[in-house]
DNA sequence: AGCACGCCGACT
DNA sequence: GTCGGCGTGCTC
């Protein structure tokens, strides 16, 4: 085979606008094995080639120029891949293994560069004394040098002015200012200001011991370093057990030899109380990142974070990007989340993503959660990630006391309520306690499934063993592989005609609650509650602050909230959440109610949790009851394995989306029919299902469908997706269809 | 950003 | 004619 030439696209050292996109360049014969995605290189620019610095973004075969006006790149500059390269090397690797192209990914990765914020200033002072001024003004405009005069005069009125003035009312142009500067007319002074998130924080300066639990896994990971063991750790802690005081010790460690720290949590648990207690730590060498924040503002951090004046990032997903000039450990706090997948290209998961930049630059890697994924508590049983256990929570608090009723026998008994006898007895009991009880009602992601209100059996597709889901025109439809069915009117399993869906939400709740208890002080917090600005933190403080008895919520109520005085937590139907159509669904049951269970008895009061369930006998209801990670983990493995799921499979979704329904569906067949044929070798390692409808088949006359491919080897669905990307590009009938690819998706189909 | 190019008025 | 300043446009 003949050598192709190979071309480098390159991303000019420049801070400016302009020149914030690729430039091509020819890869010498010799330099080809040199060069890659991040590495530094110096390259002839502009007419006069002068030399400049550029980092290689991309290695390509085609010419998007004409070749002979393409010019090559001079050489690979060698001392250090600076922290751009680094980036830039991680951007490659997100667009390889989760798909995409190269400019979203780097999108994802460099925060765009702002425009002249106005915080950063440039200012230009007059650097002769008015008497002098005056006279070279008088010169100036003799020789009718208008532009130097008009800022001289400009300035002799006025001193300093800003850069942009100048340049814009004043029309300077840089080569001007450039001149004075030389002939030592003007000064120009940039004084940078930095937004402080934390600006009004007031550090209280307090000193954390750890208990002997904490230190034994501080050593143990330490030890770990220090003998260069690579692996990420993975803290297994229940709630309570105090991982943050792990988290903050190792930071301390990784500081001490110079290095920075990031420390990813779910944007919903970036809570005061967790940013106050980095800070008491670390003080002004802390600094946050979060959704609310102006792109100004966080470029602000990201810049602070490059130009060595912090140490510590704490943030959702894209704190990972953090420029630390020699990042020294990631933290991901709560890894199990599904916030940290994103839900836009390149669809890319955090943690795999946090190892992937610990490996660039000789990070360490620390992932803590009280239920892990099955994902990571898989690879450290298969000695992949080091293990660490805490089974207890600080000073020896009892974990809650949990009782599982049976809604079924509920319903046998006369009681249709959505309260259970047990629920209602106990709630009574703290409410003359004055002590706090939360209710919670895990809905989200239910889409219409269905099931027996008598025996408690939920009707699934014969092929994919998810819930089918009840259409509008009352057809049951599995959305992974599109079998259908029409309803059923008497449960298939006890004949019973009670079938149908689950309705109840936090509203109906409230207001029974409310009926029932009417002296108590009730709050709702769901979406509808929380939309307003403050509405979160404002309901979440009155609560805490002791203005409610009851706190009625979803989901957002059980992550990471602290409330000493909640004895009580009431899960009103707990296998709601095992009956979202995917396959992550009792994992997801398992964490949700291992979390609202957590929620109880964090003061120094025994908590009781109660579990309402229709399916009492769920592997995932019965060992979140039992607070036994290690018994749902084994069961959940298994079924994986059995069913070709992650992790022991992987899982690549292909979306396709398209105003016309007939391009989709020729796009899918397309794709499937390229699967088939062109990865012949390859084929008896996929399967493929599909493609089907996706979850939501339209959105705004949008059609969407999907296919799914599956294999134990990632690396092969990297292939897949590799060439199917390569023939997305040379087929002009995909220009009309949008196509998206997900690996081993976290967030339902 | 930084450089060359071309235009324009001024000076010899 | 030529020189130096100034604005414009381009950089693979």
């Amino acid at each position: 085979m003949d050598k192709k030439t190979l071309y480098a696209n390159i991303i000019i050292d420049i801070s400016h606008e302009k020149l914030d996109r690729t430039f091509q360049y020819r890869i010498p014969e010799k330099l080809l094995d040199q060069i890659h995605p991040g590495t530094p290189v110096e390259i002839p620019f502009g007419r006069s080639n002068r030399k400049i610095r550029g980092y290689v973004v991309e290695v390509t075969e085609e010419p998007e120029f004409a070749p002979e006006r393409i010019k090559p790149v001079s050489h690979v500059i060698r001392e250090g891949i600076p922290i751009e390269g680094q980036l830039i090397a991680l951007a490659a690797w997100m667009r390889e293994n989760f798909g995409g192209t190269m400019n979203q990914a780097l999108k994802t990765v460099l925060p765009v560069k702002q425009k002249t914020t106005e915080k950063e200033q440039r200012l230009i002072w007059l650097k002769p004394n008015p008497t002098t001024a005056k006279s070279l003004l008088g010169e100036l405009q003799r020789k009718h040098q208008t532009a130097r005069a008009r800022l001289l005069e400009a300035l002799l009125e006025q001193s300093p002015l800003p850069y942009e003035t100048v340049t814009q009312k004043l029309n300077i142009t840089a080569s001007v200012i450039r001149a004075m500067q030389e002939r030592e007319l003007i000064r120009v002074e940039s004084i940078r200001s930095w937004r402080n998130p934390l600006d009004q924080m007031k550090k209280q300066g307090t000193v954390v011991t750890l208990n002997p639990a904490q230190q034994q896994i501080v050593t143990g990971i330490e030890n770990g370093w220090r003998s260069g063991d690579e692996r990420p750790c993975l803290i297994h802690g229940v709630t309570g057990s105090g991982k943050t005081e792990v988290y903050m010790e190792l930071i301390k460690s990784v500081l001490r030899e110079g290095k920075q720290a990031i420390v990813l949590i779910p944007e919903i648990a970036l809570t005061f109380q967790t940013v106050l207690r980095f800070y008491n730590h670390f003080g002004e060498r802390v600094s946050i990142l979060n959704s609310r924040m102006s792109p100004g503002e966080r470029s602000d951090q990201f810049e602070r974070a490059k130009r060595g004046l912090l140490d510590v990032m704490i943030g959702p997903r894209s704190a990972l990007f953090t420029p630390f000039p020699n990042l020294g450990v990631i933290i991901i706090d709560e890894e199990h989340e599904a916030a940290y997948k994103s839900e836009t290209v390149p669809r890319y998961h955090a943690r795999e993503t946090a190892i992937a930049r610990g490996m660039l630059c000789g990070a360490h890697v620390v992932l803590g959660s009280a239920t892990p994924s099955v994902e990571s508590y898989d690879r450290a049983q298969q000695g992949q990630y080091r293990l660490f256990e805490m089974k207890e929570r600080v000073s020896a608090r009892p974990l809650p006391t949990v009782y599982t009723v049976d809604l079924r026998e509920e319903l046998r008994n006369g009681n249709r309520s959505i309260l259970s006898d047990r629920l209602r007895k106990l709630m009574t009991d703290r409410l003359e306690k004055k002590e706090q009880i939360m209710l919670f009602l895990n809905r989200r992601g239910v889409a219409g499934f269905v099931s027996c209100r008598s025996c408690g059996e939920v009707i699934k597709c014969p092929h994919c063993d998810v819930s089918l889901n009840l259409h509008n025109d009352g057809n049951l439809v599995c959305h992974y592989c599109g079998y259908q069915q029409p309803m059923v009117k008497k449960c298939p399993s006890c004949g019973s005609s009670y079938v149908g869906g689950f309705k109840a939400g936090t509203q109906k709740i409230e207001q029974y609650v409310r009926q029932q208890f009417p002296s108590a002080r009730v709050l709702r917090m769901d979406l509808d509650t929380t939309r307003k600005k403050g509405g979160y933190e404002s309901i979440l403080s009155a609560f805490s602050n002791q203005e409610a008895d009851i706190l009625i919520g979803t989901q957002m109520i059980v992550k990471g909230h602290d409330f000493p005085n909640v004895t009580l937590v009431g899960i009103l139907a707990a296998d709601l959440s095992l009956h979202i159509s995917d396959y992550r669904a009792p994992e997801r049951t398992f964490q949700l109610l291992t979390q609202a269970a957590g929620r109880a008895g964090r003061g120094c009061r025994q908590g009781e949790v109660v579990i309402q369930t229709y399916q009492p006998e769920h592997y995932s209801i019965v060992t979140a009851a039992a607070q036994d990670y290690e018994a749902f983990f084994q069961q959940e493995i298994f079924f994986r394995e059995m069913l070709h799921y992650p992790p022991k499979w992987h899982m690549l979704v292909v979306h396709a989306a398209s105003e016309k329904e007939m391009l989709v569906k020729q796009a899918q067949d397309m794709l499937k029919y390229k699967l088939l044929t062109k990865m012949e070798k390859e084929k008896e390692h996929l399967q493929i299902i599909g493609p089907a409808d996706a979850a939501v088949s339209r959105i705004n006359d949008i059609f969407r469908k999907v296919l799914y491919v599956k294999a134990e080897d990632y690396q092969l669905l990297v292939h897949a997706k590799n060439m199917l990307e390569q023939e997305i590009r040379k087929d002009p009938a995909f220009r009309a269809v949008t196509i998206q690819f997900d690996f081993d998706p976290m967030n339902g189909f």
